[in-house]
DNA sequence: GTGAAACCTCAAGATTTCATCAAGAGAGTT
DNA sequence: AACTCTCTTGATGAAATCTTGAGGTTTCAC
């Protein structure tokens, strides 16, 4: 599911952590020391840290913003004292969540959940097959690096080829996600249309390399 | 600041809360019904949302789900009870954070401004793209270092453009972000002012440097 | 083989979408 | 009241895209 990391100097606690989130389905990882975490963070690249405070070597706070200088990964910090003052320190010095120590598993996964929730939110969508690419967002499609002119239709097409890559995909289907329904045109469009999008693929109905037509059913995408 | 909606049905809290954080720089609206709370979100839409759990008409948990059905906005959730149980459950349905009443006004504050801050990640308070930059708070556009004279309509546009920047964003969208819906208002009149835009850029539809239009489907930043 | 159905491609006309201008309304200011 | 700034709307021409018809080619079943 996830890679944690977790930065704790309590061996116990550690043990205790990464059993739950493996159960979880997630990868942990664990440092005792804030400036072995801080290593660590910059080489393995986690999904996100679970910081605990009261460390020997390093104030916490201290450390979340050295880790914050070198990567914008979710930080959850662990900590014992329950006063307002110190979570709005933390929550300022950049942390983006917190649980109470000795929090349970349950809650620390659900921080987990959500903080990847919502980190998740805003990458890019991009589809790959062979030597093509899209991205959804851009609307952009690449074909061995170079930009695609391609029509909205053409566009479309390829976007829902690209997403059932390797499956068949019939006419009726194409009208149905790229026209539109209900659409009175006939199926002799869509033929057009493939045969732009296969001229700008650099390919050709008796020279395929991507769009293969299967006589009777329809067209799937597949790599070359 | 930040434009926030209290959803609470005690009113000392509310007229707590609103002297706090108006003193703080935000502004702050309530409702004091889940329903009338959840009305006033779509319409009014806040930057913030602060829900109170205990309302009279609807369970907490309940409206939440209801609000992320209908925006994204960023929820605090303030809450009487302090178990791992709830909480868990709360930042599932989708909250962004919690406090555990009573709250002090330096901590709910501490929460806004961390929500606030993850909602803007990768979108800061300055936005560059290419030789282009914005400084959200001054509302001011540079290009190249000088200073754009933009009206509001176009610094919004611009803003939009530039927190989506390399993604096709639709007129419709921009009518949704800039013009407010419900509005019923032609798309014709987006195009009026992305040429007003553009003018002011340095640029034309037909020499683009940053606004490409995507034909059929919107605009898109780029850096030139 | 042979015929029918399905498919491919081209070219031209039809349609949709865009960009820009210009006129006018409305709000706020001087 | 005249002025400025901003926004909306309609018109116009241009550009890009889509549809359709027709002719030729391939595939499949018999």
């Amino acid at each position: 599911m996830a890679r944690i990391h977790l930065i704790e100097d309590d061996a116990e606690i550690r043990r205790l952590v990464a059993g739950a989130m493996a159960r979880a389905g997630h990868e942990v990882d664990s440092s005792a020391s804030a400036m072995d975490g801080l290593q660590r963070v910059i080489s393995d690249r986690p999904d996100v840290v679970v910081l605990d405070l009261g460390l020997p070597d390093l104030d916490g706070a201290e450390l979340l913003r050295m880790l914050r200088s070198v990567s914008d990964v979710p930080v959850i910090v662990a900590t014992a004292r329950d006063d307002d003052e110190s979570t709005v320190k933390l929550l300022d010095a950049g942390a983006d969540d917190y649980v109470v120590k000795p929090y349970s598993a349950e809650n620390l996964e659900a921080r987990v959940r959500a903080v990847l929730r919502r980190a998740s939110d805003g990458k890019p969508a991009t589809l790959q097959v062979g030597g093509l690419s899209i991205d959804i967002a851009a609307r952009e499609a690449h074909l061995e690096g170079e930009l695609l002119d391609l029509a909205p239709k053409e566009f479309e097409l390829l976007q829902l080829l690209m997403e059932r890559a390797g499956e068949v995909v019939s006419k009726r289907e194409m009208l149905a996600e790229v026209w539109r329904e209900p659409y009175g045109g006939s199926e002799r469009t869509v033929d057009v249309h493939l045969s732009w999008l296969r001229k700008k693929l650099g390919e050709t109905a008796a020279e395929p390399r991507f769009l293969q037509t299967v006589h009777g059913v329809g067209v799937k995408l597949v790599a070359p």
